[in-house]
DNA sequence: ATGAAAGCGCTAACAG
DNA sequence: CTGTTAGCGCTTTCAT
C-alpha cells in the first residue's frame, strides 16, 4: 500500500540497520554511526543514509541498544498511588526534568499494596533503567536497601532511615509550624489538631504542630484527635473534637481532602468557617484551590520534589557522586478563604 | 560486605546467565531452561541451579531477553494527563488486567501538547512495547495511523475515525441524554447545557443533549452555551447563561469540575442548588463524591475501559485477531444532592 | 536430560 | 572516512 514498502525488512516486521544499509548501499556501522550524527560520517552520505531510512520508515530498536550500551537512557519511577493528585505535580516535576536531561520516565504503580509495589520495582529492575524513583511508596526499607544497590534510587515524600539512600522530601514539621504560625497571628490561642494518623509525614506534621503551639505559649489550650488523609477521617475528627467540649477556634488539619472533610463536619454542627472556626489544609491541592472550598493550605512543591529527584540519581549517573544525599524542601502558606481573626477578637467594622 | 559476593559478576555489575552456570557447575542454556521452568530439567538440576542463582543475587535482563524472543510483555499507554481524574480510573483497569494475562504496564504521559505527545509515544516505540494504548490523546489522526501500522493499538476515550484501529469509549451521547431524561422526570421543563467546547466527547454530550431536549418535546425552551472542562469554563458558561435572562431550572454541565464551577456562579448569582437550579455533571470523578459537593452526574466505567484497552489489544497480540473492533461502554446516573424537582412543581409538604 | 553454537539488532574498537 | 569483527545477555535449534 505505503511506497517504498517494497525493501526486505527481516521477519521480525521492522525494518533494522541493516535493512537501511543495504538500501544505501553502505555498511551498517556506518548506518550507525551516521544516525547518530557522528561527525566523521561526510554530510552527503549521512543525508542519504537517513534517506533511505526514512523510506523505509526505520525505527531505532532501543532494546538491542541498550543490550550493547548497557544503558537504557530510561529512569523508572514506581508511584505508590496515582489517586493522590500529589504525585500527579511530582511526575509532572521528573518528567521534565528526565527530558531536559536526555532521559525518559517510565512510570510504575503499586496502589499501595507491598505486593503489587515489590513487583512494580522488580519490573523496573529487570528492565535495567538507568535509575528508579520510588515515590511513596510502602516498601520495607530492606527491600528498598537491596534494590538500591542494584541501581540508583531515589525516595520521595518518605525519609529514607539508612543515610545511604537518597531522599528528596517536604519539611513537614516546618509546614506545620506555619500553619500555626498563621493563626496564631491572625489571633486565635485555641488551635486543634486533626492528624493523618501514620501516613506519609503525618508524624512530622503531629510533631511540628505540638512544637508550634509550645511555642506560642498555648500548648494548655492545644489539642490534637486522631484522622487521617481521607475526607472522612478528617470529618470523623471534628466529630471527635467537638465531643471534648471546648471547640477551637482554628483547625489544622493533615491534609486538603482530611480538611473538606473537616470542613464540612464543622458545617454540618453549625460552625461557620472562617467566621466561627478557622481551617487550614496541607499539601494545596486543585482541590484547596476550588471556588466552592477556597482553602488555606501548605503548599509543597511537588513538580520541585519531582525534579530534584532526577538530577540526585543524574549526579549519580552522570556525575559519579558515591555518598547519599537528602534533600529537604521548605513548604510555604497559601492564604484562602478558609482563615480569619477568631469572632471575639474582630473589630466590628471589618 | 554481603555474603556470596565473591563470584565475578562480570563489568557491568549485574551477575549474567553465564555466572549462574559457572556457580552452578552446568551450560548456560540449561540455566536459562531451569531458570524459566522448563520440564525437561531433572527438578534436582533445577533446584541447584535456582540457588546457585540466589546466592549470586542474579535477576534475569529483560533487554537481552526481549532482544531475541523478539517481545517485551510490556504495554505502553500514553496518558494525556495525569492530572484529569478520569484517567487514573483508568490506568488502574489497563494494571489490573495487564497483570492478569501477564504483561506489565508502562505509563507516559505528553501533556495535552501534541509535541510532547508525539515523543512519548516515539519512546514508546523505539521500547518496542508489545502494544500501545493511547488515552485521551490530542495527536493528529495520520500520526496514531502510523504508530498502528508498527504495533497494536488502541484508542481510549476518542473515537477512531480510521475505522481500522481498535477503540473503546463511552458513549457520551447516551450519557447527555440520560442527564437529560433525569432532569425531565424531575419535572424540569426549561434546561440548559453549559458544553466542553471541543474537548474529547464534548460534541456528543452536547448532540445528546439536543436530542433529548426535542424528544421530550422542550426543544424550544432548551439552550446551549459554550464552556470548557475546566472549573472557570463552567463558571463562565453560567454567567452567560445567566445573562440571557430567563434561567433555566436544570443545568447540564459538560464534566464534573465545569459543573463545581457552575454551581459556583449560580450561587454566586444568588440561585441556590438544587432549590432554584438542578445541576448534573458528567464523569462521576472524586471530586462529585465530596461531602461539599455531592454533585449528581453521569458515571463512565473508567476502570472497565481501561481493562477492556487491554483486551483489544490481546486479542491481536494472542488471538490474531485482524479486524478493529470499536467497543462503546454505557454510562449510568448517579444522583446525589444536586438535582431535585423544580420550585413551582414541588408540593409543599416534601 | 544437557551442551554447543548461532544469532536477535545494535555499538564499538580496530583496520584499512 | 568507511568497512570488518566482536560481542552485549539471552533463547533456541540441533546434536549428543
Amino acid at each position: 500500500m505505503s511506497p517504498g514498502r517494497t525493501a526486505e525488512t527481516g521477519r521480525s516486521g521492522h525494518p533494522t540497520i541493516v535493512d537501511v544499509a543495504r538500501e544505501a548501499g553502505v555498511s551498517k556501522s556506518l548506518v550507525s554511526l551516521a544516525l547518530r550524527g557522528d561527525s566523521r560520517v561526510r554530510e552527503e552520505k549521512r543525508r542519504a543514509i537517513q534517506r533511505a531510512a526514512d523510506r523505509l520508515g526505520y525505527r531505532p530498536n532501543a532494546v538491542a541498544r541498550s543490550l550493547v550500551s548497557r544503558r537504557t537512557n530510561v529512569i523508572g519511577v514506581m508511584l505508590s498511588d496515582l489517586h493522590n493528585q500529589y504525585f500527579v505535580e511530582v511526575v509532572d516535576g521528573i518528567e521534565s526534568e528526565a527530558h531536559a536531561a536526555d532521559y525518559r520516565a517510565l512510570i510504575n504503580t503499586g496502589g499501595r499494596e507491598a505486593k503489587r509495589e515489590f513487583d512494580a520495582l522488580e519490573t523496573l529492575l529487570q528492565l535495567r533503567t538507568d535509575g528508579i524513583i520510588l515515590a511513596g511508596t510502602v516498601l520495607p526499607a530492606p527491600r528498598i536497601q537491596a534494590a538500591a544497590s542494584a541501581v540508583p534510587l531515589v525516595l520521595v515524600a518518605r525519609n529514607s532511615r539508612s543515610p545511604s539512600i537518597d531522599s528528596v522530601a517536604n519539611d513537614d514539621r516546618m509546614g506545620a509550624r506555619i500553619a500555626v504560625e498563621h493563626l496564631v497571628s491572625l489571633g486565635h490561642r485555641r488551635l486543634a489538631h486533626v492528624d493523618g494518623g501514620d501516613g506519609a509525614g503525618a508524624q512530622a506534621r503531629r510533631r511540628g504542630f505540638l512544637e508550634a503551639v509550645r511555642k506560642a505559649g498555648i500548648a494548655d489550650d492545644a489539642v490534637v484527635v486522631r484522622g487521617d488523609y481521607t475526607e472522612a477521617g478528617g470529618a470523623d475528627g471534628v466529630d471527635r473534637l467537638l465531643a471534648l467540649g471546648r471547640p477551637p477556634t482554628g483547625v489544622f488539619v493533615a491534609n486538603d481532602l482530611a480538611a473538606v472533610g473537616a470542613m464540612h463536619a464543622l458545617e454540618r454542627n453549625g460552625f461557620a468557617v472562617p467566621d466561627d472556626v478557622s481551617v487550614v489544609g496541607y499539601d494545596n491541592t486543585a482541590l484547596a484551590d476550588l471556588g466552592h472550598i477556597d482553602l488555606t493550605t501548605i503548599d509543597q512543591p511537588r513538580r520541585h520534589l519531582g525534579a530534584t529527584a532526577v538530577r540526585l540519581l543524574i549526579e549519580r549517573l552522570d556525575d559519579g557522586r558515591r555518598t547519599a544525599r537528602h534533600v529537604v524542601l521548605p513548604p510555604r502558606l497559601v492564604v484562602r478563604g478558609t482563615t480569619a481573626a477568631p469572632r471575639r477578637t474582630r473589630r466590628s467594622g471589618r
